[in-house]
DNA sequence: ATAATAGTGTCTCTGAGACAATATGAG
DNA sequence: CTCATATTGTCTCAGAGACACTATTAT
């Protein structure tokens, strides 16, 4: 405790018993369509969960996180848990909300820091073993909201999947979930995924007509300054795109 | 401290001293142009800080804000002490940040929550003579961020300042400067006080033009259905307008 | 040829943007 | 009449939206 000039004491009050950190983990995997036939593959937005051992909610699935220390911010926290659940570093990790309601957490009076984490199937490769042990797994976000999830975790899920489909829309996170260069059927896929109402019909029109509209993506081109183009998914191959980092900003009065 | 089967105990670890809120509350003010002619009025927007009278910072000036009780949310600790500053509630209150920098309290290790609040100047009426009083003032936001406050202050109004930019132009919380029926004038001068960027010369068109635009917006009818209209700032009478509660969805793929 | 994805042509309608012009009514 | 603010006229060009059509190439 921190002792000083006014003998200002905070051992005088009762004091939160911890500040934990919770962390959703967002990633896409895609499956192969059957046959090995080229085709865009099926993608689902899922969520890292793992399995509580210890009181409370012992058994249960929960969203990984861990509790903040003196010696850092609630985003080192958060960072430190996420490099220790998905081995993964550099990743796109943001704080959105703090949960405080008084009996959220049996253990006492904590008020929890929640982040959500976007993080690249490829990335998670590497951690494929672990994720496939009992304690750890990669759920649907539909079936994770159907679970009965520890704490208040699963209002926490649902306030993080609220606010990854605000930011998808307004922002380029979806570059999160791309490689550097990317078709635009593929990106179209990213989004749907993620926000499964939206649907633009001319989707290529409106990125590609780049007149007024600030451009958010550019051709990818190669070496000799010819533009690159990916048969990967389709027997036409198509014109590959990169983010160039313009961030628009979003008026409703413009 | 709470006890429990697994004989779980906060007090093994090291928890923090408090968990403070801070509140930014934003007013805009209006000053009446000289000699009463009839013209809009100059604003400008402020924010309301509270001279410290005790250690740490003493006599510095700091937002206001206070400790969260374990039985309340700290947000309702928010409401709570803006319903202590300014004596106005059902204001608009929310949530942006929280500042946990190790060493930025000297008190002991406080995990701050910062709210923002923005309050019609003519419900800080009758507040006026306190706010008079020379603890509490309420200071232009170009000066504000130009003084010496306490703690981490100076960057949560920074950060404050941002989120309330980026607000005015994406959301409807302009309504919250205006009242009721207010003019497209008014709307367009309101906007311009907090984000002194924003330019659009045919801004009434834009907000009129109600086709395939999603209508924010929407005239003000009298009881014969007739449209009001206001000379109060003009010779020539201009529509009033009221907001529909339309909160239109953005996106920077459409 | 077929399947599957990529991309274009074309047409219509609305809005954006710029600027000039007109309307109103107090002083 | 003048002034300050409110509002409309007009013209051009780009984009939205719909939908049919063409392009590419593995199988």
């Amino acid at each position: 405790m921190v002792e000083n000039e006014s003998n200002y004491s905070a051992a005088r009050y009762r004091t939160p018993d911890g500040a934990p950190t919770d962390i959703v983990i967002f990633t896409i995997v895609s499956h192969e369509k059957h046959g090995g036939k080229k085709a865009l593959p099926d993608r689902e937005l899922q969520v890292l969960l793992i399995k509580r051992s210890v009181w409370p909610f012992e058994e249960k699935w929960a969203l990984p996180g861990g509790f903040t220390r003196e010696s850092e911010t609630v985003y080192e926290c958060a960072r430190r848990e996420l490099q220790e659940e998905t081995a993964v570093e550099d990743v796109h990790i943001e704080y959105f909300n703090v949960y405080s309601a008084p009996g959220r957490d049996p253990r006492g009076w904590m008020i929890s820091h929640a982040f959500l984490a976007l993080v690249n199937e490829r990335l998670l490769e590497k951690r494929k073993a672990d994720v496939d042990a009992a304690d750890v797994g990669l759920f649907s976000v539909e079936e994770a909201l159907g679970m009965d999830l520890a704490f208040d975790h699963r209002q926490i899920l649902s306030d993080a999947l609220e606010g990854i489909r605000r930011k998808m829309l307004a922002t380029t996170i979806a570059k999160e979930f791309l490689p550097d260069e990317f078709t635009i059927s593929e990106l179209y896929q990213v989004i749907r995924t993620v926000v499964p109402d939206f649907e633009e019909s001319n989707f290529i029109r409106k990125l590609t007509s780049t007149k007024s509209r600030s451009a958010i993506i550019t051709e990818a081109l190669d070496e000799t300054g010819k533009p690159k183009q990916s048969n990967q998914y389709s027997q036409r191959a198509a014109q590959l795109y990169r983010f160039t980092g313009v961030e628009p900003k979003l008026s409703i009065y413009t």
